[in-house]
Order: structure tokens, then C-alpha cells, then sequence
DNA sequence: AATAACACCTGTGTGC
DNA sequence: TGCACACAGGTGTTAT
């Protein structure tokens, strides 16, 4: 479900109900998440929820005593609830709280995590090698630039490899290179000064949009509250291969890039 | 070092 | 209606 926008929306979405709140239980129903819910994630329990952070598409939440952090992968999902809400099925894990509500983790796929970390986070291995914040001033031209250098690979690829630039993942790496009349097979290196302004531009563009419509409704994206997104409705190029180019037209065609499926306009995104 | 392929898992849609 | 298969928002790990 979740690129940078949803996960955003959902920290968003959480932070008020967490935030001071008196953890007063861990439930863990099924520890097989990507890799296993350690014990040590229990340490949570008693402690005071000081802050809900994001980095990448990684949540969270910061304690005294440590760090949990939660990845939702491709399917997983955060709701607060009622405590007395009926379990569902791939309601993994619940975080209770004082206030009687509880913070429930619901995964069909199970590629997402919840681990637990001691201070300080950064250190942490998943968070250790992670390039900039697309929304933050990390990420500008001359990075990029200099990011990109001597690289072969795809752009498109690029700007979903973690290393150059976090949380622009499938969805929105099409968007963003739609929108920057960018071919999204273009070898990295070879773009130009005047054509990386205008993608990182689109990048942090298209993102705040996805953020601010409250994410991409897909298949069953909700926020905290239960409440669908809007930016589908928005997206010119994600999931329309054969239809016509909002530009121009033309007709969107469709290829696989590393298994991921690729739309772009030939005419709006020249090679 | 850089790049590509594979792995994890369930649900849904399509075509026969 | 049933079945086989392709595909889906991610990303760490392994192989080339």
C-alpha cells in the first residue's frame, strides 16, 4: 500500500493519540512479519510515547527507553480503535494504550516489521545508509547531480533506489517522471542540469500533492481514521498503460523495469 | 562497485 | 463455477 505520502498521512493520522500517551500492553498475534517481532519490542510497555517520527517510509515511535520502528512493506496498515474492537483477520499486532484505545498493525502480505531499537535509531542498520528526504533540502539539484554521476542504470530505477533519494517508490517515481518529460529507461547519468531541476522539483511537487489529498487510494489504502485517499484520481501515467496521454493524447505505453511496471507517454517523455 | 535477480506472502483479477 | 496464473504499493539479500 504505503509509498512515502501514505506513510506520512498515517503518521499524521496517529500522532495525536499516541503522543504522551502511557503504552499498557504489547500484543503480538503473529510475530511473522518480515523478519520476527523480537521479545525485546515488549520493552515498549510502560514507557511514554515522547514522539512519532518518519524516515524513509519508516515509522517511529520514540520512548525513554528506545525506539520501535514500524515499516508497513506493500500491504500493512495502522488503525486506532476502540480496545474492545473485534479482532480481524491480519490484525497482527496491537499497541494499548492508556487512554483505552489501542494502536492495531494489520498486514495481509506481512513484508512489513515492527522492531524494536535502543538509542539512538540512526545507528540502526535499516536506517543507517539512507539518502535524503525527498522534501527536505538534502535533496536538490546539485546532490542529485552528483548522486546520478557515472551511473548507467535507469533513472527510473534510481529514483527508487533508498540510497539516492527515500520514499518515491513505484506510483509516484512514473508521476514524477511523466511530469518531468523525463524517459524513465534515460541512463541516469546523461541527464542534464536543466532536466534534474525540474525532476527534483516534481519529486518534492507531486509528493506534497499526495500528501496533502491525504495519499493514493489503491486497493484498500486507509488512513488512522478508516478514510480513503484522493490522488488517484490525480494520477497521469500510474496504472494507465494503453489509455490516452493527458498531455497529448497519445497513447501510454507499458514495460517492465526490474518487474515493476513502467507508463510513460514516447512523445511527452522523448529517450 | 554496480547492477540485476530473487526472496518474502496473501489477495485479487483474468482468461480458459 | 473452478482452476492456474500473473500481478500488486517494498526492500533486504544474494548472485552476476
Amino acid at each position: 500500500m504505503p509509498e512515502l505520502p501514505e506513510v506520512e498521512v498515517t503518521r499524521q493520522g496517529i500522532s495525536p493519540h499516541l503522543l504522551d500517551q502511557e503504552v499498557t500492553g504489547l500484543t503480538v498475534r503473529n510475530a511473522s512479519l518480515r523478519w520476527p517481532v523480537p521479545e525485546v519490542a515488549q520493552q515498549i510497555v510502560g514507557q511514554t510515547i515522547r514522539g512519532i517520527r518518519r524516515r524513509a517510509k519508516y515509522l517511529l515511535l520514540d520512548t525513554d527507553a528506545g525506539t520501535t520502528i514500524v515499516h508497513l512493506g506493500m500491504s500493512g496498515s495502522l488503525r486506532i480503535l476502540p480496545k474492545s474492537t473485534p479482532v480481524e483477520k491480519h490484525d497482527h499486532i496491537d499497541l494499548e494504550l492508556a487512554s483505552g484505545k489501542v494502536l492495531r498493525f494489520n498486514d495481509p502480505r506481512r513484508f512489513g516489521a515492527w522492531l524494536w531499537c535502543e538509542l539512538p535509531e540512526a545507528a540502526h542498520p535499516l536506517l543507517a545508509k539512507l539518502g535524503p528526504e525527498p522534501l527536505q533540502s538534502g535533496f536538490n539539484v546539485d546532490y542529485l547531480a552528483k548522486a546520478l554521476e557515472g551511473k548507467k542504470k535507469a533513472i527510473k530505477l534510481c529514483l527508487m533506489d533508498n540510497h539516492v533519494v527515500v520514499g518515491v517508490g513505484n506510483i509516484y517515481a512514473n508521476e514524477a517522471l511523466f511530469a518531468a518529460g523525463i524517459h524513465p529507461q534515460t541512463e541516469a547519468g546523461r541527464i542534464d542540469m536543466e532536466r534534474l531541476t525540474v525532476l527534483v522539483a516534481e519529486v518534492k511537487q507531486i509528493l506534497t500533492q499526495a500528501i496533502k489529498q491525504g495519499g493514493t487510494t489503491l486497493k484498500d489504502f486507509t488512513n488512522a481514521e478508516g478514510k480513503p485517499g484522493y490522488f488517484a484520481q490525480k494520477l497521469h501515467v500510474y496504472g494507465r498503460g494503453g489509455e490516452t496521454c493527458t498531455q497529448c493524447g497519445n497513447l501510454l505505453s507499458e514495460i517492465k523495469l526490474s518487474q515493476r511496471a513502467t507508463v510513460f507517454c514516447g512523445l511527452c517523455q522523448p529517450r
